[in-house]
DNA sequence: CGCCCTGATCGAAACGATTTTCTGCGGTTA
DNA sequence: TAACCGCAGAAAATCGTTTCGATCAGGGCG
């Protein structure tokens, strides 16, 4: 209701003075500012932040295209991003593209309006960042890519590598005997699918058999389909473990096979990747490859905030995490 | 990088035209509207968000505080409200106080400078909306507080019949011949917990007998332990369902149950609330209470918009919904 | 006693849009 | 021919801050 005006009238001091008491607070004589501070109080003053922002150029806002909230792992590498932003004392815009590109693109249209202090985003298709995002960082909006690096980006960029997982994966269930595994997902369009499975191929040996069952989606209920297509397979053309390109496939697989009375890890190991909450919550605890979600969120927004405070010094660069991998009773050694 | 000035200058015309080209292009001539349009592409103009929303007063953001991101329920509401605010054409940001009453202190604050064009909340506890959120309303903007209403409360609300969800679930269990359930879940003092006790406990007969698990916190860690002490009981003690007060609770007690070689829901049957996704997911897919989550996140959005757009002729009103039971395996009939 | 310096405060000019008021002009109507 | 109307657009006021140069009082110094 009131503004910086009031308070400049009611504690007899020009506006300035007031700005000054808010924000540099040391150059003013002790006994104007506690005038002004009870000014302040008195009337319930609070700032204007449309006003703060317009005079500044930019807001104090960091905003983050999530592509999909609905899966666990992208809440906890937001849990990273806003501990770093709080630290900076920035806010945090969430909002969600939903995998889908009009979507993702009228919502970065709004981010050009607002002027944020930076962008974060996972973008739907890896192509599409260079008309929109190249826009934003023309105005001068530093952005950074999470989990989703095309590697040959020239921004800056985080992400986890994805070979390398599919990799221990691999090398974790030879380790546990296996012989004939499937792996489940896609679309193999997307980068992390693609490169999950060339990991676990590359970990194979000559002999082995690696079965391949494409998905449309990473989620629960293709996982879901997938489990019933092991299921449905002959003993000797069943894969003995199942590799899934996430948490959501996995859960979806495990579901379906213990409904149609397999065991796991007994009759079919399973594994899969991201390591959500859910996973360990399973009614079969899952082994999955673990990324380091919030440092991952945390690391994101320390380069934002890099890039935004030295503009001229920055330089673009990519940091990839190592994956790790947590052993559940979903792999378990069986007998 | 170029402002509403040099598009004016480029087209030859005023400032205000160009403003009005913008927003209202039916009061601009044919001729000049064209030539102003070009003028904006060949620049790429992009309005200022900051000082737009400064001369308005008011931002075009909704701004929402979630309890908790990490409960999928959650995700679910925002989808609705995210429904509601496109076709309004408004933003939605998302914040976590994380059940976490200082957080939620401090993001009232950001929402009080940044004046956005509502909020909408769930609060840590019921008390604490007096004081922050009656700030907001003192300056206009509109609040409705989702999925927590205490009945009482003055202003605009969503939430769910708890009390008729504990109810259902209680009928159902019986219906199944259960004669002993346990309730796990707490802290009572949050409201929908207590709710839900309380319908249970109203459902049942005399001689049934009903059992307290209380618990410091609806999470999956907390579930198991509230499963391992139904799995330490005496056959004789062991209530033969157990009723969960969300399903994050409901998975944690599954999980612990299966791991000590109980059955579900032969042994003791499960019955969840909220319907979250991985509910449907489990390895025994749980049955639960659902409650229209995104229509509630939608109803809720709405609400605002109503008192948004009529601040005078709006009356607050409390629209509670009402839930329903969804069977699944969990409370399948044994044998 | 005049001068300069310093510290505290003031006043005004931005920032970039929207909105309201005003102006000029061509065409109608009496 | 005079009075009037309506339209397109210009010009100016406004939103609430921040910031920067100007001002001013008082103190130390030569």
């Amino acid at each position: 209701m009131s503004s910086i005006k009031e308070v400049a009238r009611l504690a007899g001091v020009s506006v300035g003075t007031v700005s000054n008491v808010l924000n540099r607070p040391e150059l003013v004589a002790q006994e104007t500012r506690v005038r002004v501070q009870a000014a302040v109080a008195q009337l319930g003053y609070v700032r204007n932040g449309s006003a703060r922002h317009l005079r500044a150029g930019r807001s104090r806002t960091i905003g983050v295209v999530a592509l999909d909230l609905s899966n666990p792992f992208v809440i906890d590498v937001l849990r990273g991003v806003e501990a770093a932003a709080e630290t900076a004392d920035l806010n945090v815009m969430v909002v969600n593209s939903s995998k889908d590109a009009a979507r993702e693109a009228r919502l970065l249209e709004m981010f050009e309006e607002e002027r944020p202090f930076g962008v974060l985003i996972t973008p739907v298709n890896a192509e599409g960042q260079d008309r929109r995002l190249g826009r934003l960082v023309a105005r001068g909006i530093p952005v950074v890519v999470f989990d989703n690096s095309s590697r040959q980006g020239r921004g800056c960029a985080v992400a986890a590598d994805d070979v390398l997982g599919g990799r221990l994966a691999g090398l974790h269930l030879r380790e546990r005997g296996h012989r004939h595994i499937a792996f489940a997902g896609g679309p193999f369009t997307v980068r992390q699918v693609e490169e999950r499975h060339q990991g676990l191929a590359g970990a194979m040996a000559p002999g082995d058999r690696l079965t391949v069952i494409a998905l449309p989606d990473l989620t629960v209920a293709t996982g879901r389909t997938a489990g019933e297509e092991v299921a449905g397979m002959s003993r000797a053309d069943r894969p003995t473990a199942v590799f899934c390109a996430n948490d959501l496939v996995a859960l979806g697989v495990l579901q379906e096979l213990t409904r149609h009375g397999l065991r796991v890890p007994d009759d079919v190991a399973i594994l899969g990747y991201d390591d959500i909450d859910f996973a360990a919550a399973a009614a079969v605890p899952l082994s999955s490859i673990r990324q380091p979600r919030e440092q991952l969120g945390h690391t994101a927004a320390l380069m934002l905030l890099e890039e935004a405070n030295q503009p001229d010094f920055h330089e673009h660069r990519q940091v990839i995490f190592q994956p790790d991998l947590v052993e559940r009773a979903s792999t378990a050694r069986t007998r």
